[in-house]
DNA sequence: AACGGAAACCTAAAGGCTTTCGGTTGGCGC
DNA sequence: GCGCCAACCGAAAGCCTTTAGGTTTCCGTT
């Protein structure tokens, strides 16, 4: 009892044992946290601010596993789609962290550097000012979709009643295998074209980027 | 005590409450619904099948509000738009339910009617049967996280810092009115042009080789 | 070097939530 | 009329979050 010589606990250990809890039992519990680090319950609140406090290292930490490289450096179009991925695959690391992690949004001054790349590059890429924020939140509102379809287990297809529904589970028999995957690269895909147009339309760029060039600050 | 004589409960007013509840206090608890029902907490158990029973009426009453008409009546464009739209809408009149709702998959016979009815739809118009799922779950995905944005409280985009993130501010600042909506009917527009492609090609997900593919009818 | 304050852990406890069990009474079929 | 089940209540077990106060160790200051 008393101080340690030596701290027992850490922010670091207490955000990767919490991503160990959700991903095992697929809720967060401060009592199961303590238990795995050997230690009472309420030592991990002198270190953390609450449960929720809990919770925002974890989102803190999910989102620093994104790549924000290819925001850097241009051509737009492979840059927003590597980000997506990257963002995507982040998530997908912890399914079941998910519906926690987008309760609510990640306030981190590092993510949000994320998104000042991401309308820095747009910007560069001819995107007008006004239409910026709505292809990023469509991007990102993409993103989390797919990233909740990953939340949910495969059997969630599983139609009992086949007689019911003959023609979905004909659908369902016939998908792809990674269909999760299949469905994001698709509506990526779509997404990225499509708004290929609006950087034509927002000013005189071309849809194709300069070649060598990744744009003046 | 004792039975009364006409009953105090119905599943209808308990998934009515549990939503309002939901609403005003942005989660659930069994407690709150027997309160504002004028009953003890223990009646509430006697009709539900537990706090998840309770949430998956309320999965099942939001889905009830979806309108499905357009899927039944083509063109498949159109039917498509409406129904992700009103899929979209079912979700946002409960913005604080989402991420309760969201955590498990819908299991109601009825919603995956409304599955049965898009791929009826969806082959009708020519799509190839490995190719509808992955359309239609593209589809959800988009809608889902769509959802997830409007859950988020606008003042996710007040940065605090303008001066950190400079051009995420202006962006944010030109950002038109009804960035949510503005962000889902883009993604919506450019999703929908891209599938179009698949119908015409009527088969073949570019993405993967698909060697054991049943085939076209 | 001594001392005071803060840090880090503990024990304890309050209060909420979920869920279950048994009791009581009223409706309903036979 | 009788029995059975339905619908509600009271109570309690067991979990969770969170706070308060105690004890020991570390560290900066004097």
């Amino acid at each position: 009892m008393g101080r340690p010589r030596r701290p027992l606990l850490d922010l670091e250990r207490i955000t990767t044992t919490a991503l160990a809890v959700v991903d095992e039992l697929g809720d967060l519990s401060v009592p199961q946290i303590a238990k795995r680090l050997g230690v009472q319950t309420a030592s991990v609140y002198h270190h953390v601010n609450g449960r929720d406090g809990i919770i925002e290292l974890m989102r803190e930490r999910v989102a620093s596993g994104i790549d924000t490289e290819a925001l850097v450096r241009g051509p737009w179009e492979s840059g927003m789609a590597a980000w997506a991925r990257s963002y995507r695959a982040a998530f997908a690391a912890h399914p079941r962290a998910i519906p926690l992690l987008m309760a609510s949004p990640v306030r981190a001054p590092m993510v949000l550097g994320q998104y000042e790349r991401a309308v820095a590059l747009l910007l560069d890429a001819g995107f007008a000012l006004p239409d910026v924020m709505p292809v990023i939140i469509g991007l990102e509102n993409l993103v989390l979709g797919s990233a909740l379809d990953l939340a949910a287990p495969e059997a969630m297809w599983e139609v009992a009643d086949a007689a019911a529904t003959p023609r979905l589970a004909a659908a369902l028999g016939a998908a792809p295998e990674g269909r999760a995957d299949h469905a994001f690269e698709l509506a990526l895909a779509a997404y990225l074209a499509h708004v290929r147009g609006l950087a034509a339309e927002g000013r005189n760029v071309p849809a194709t980027p300069d070649p060598g060039s990744p744009g003046a600050p």
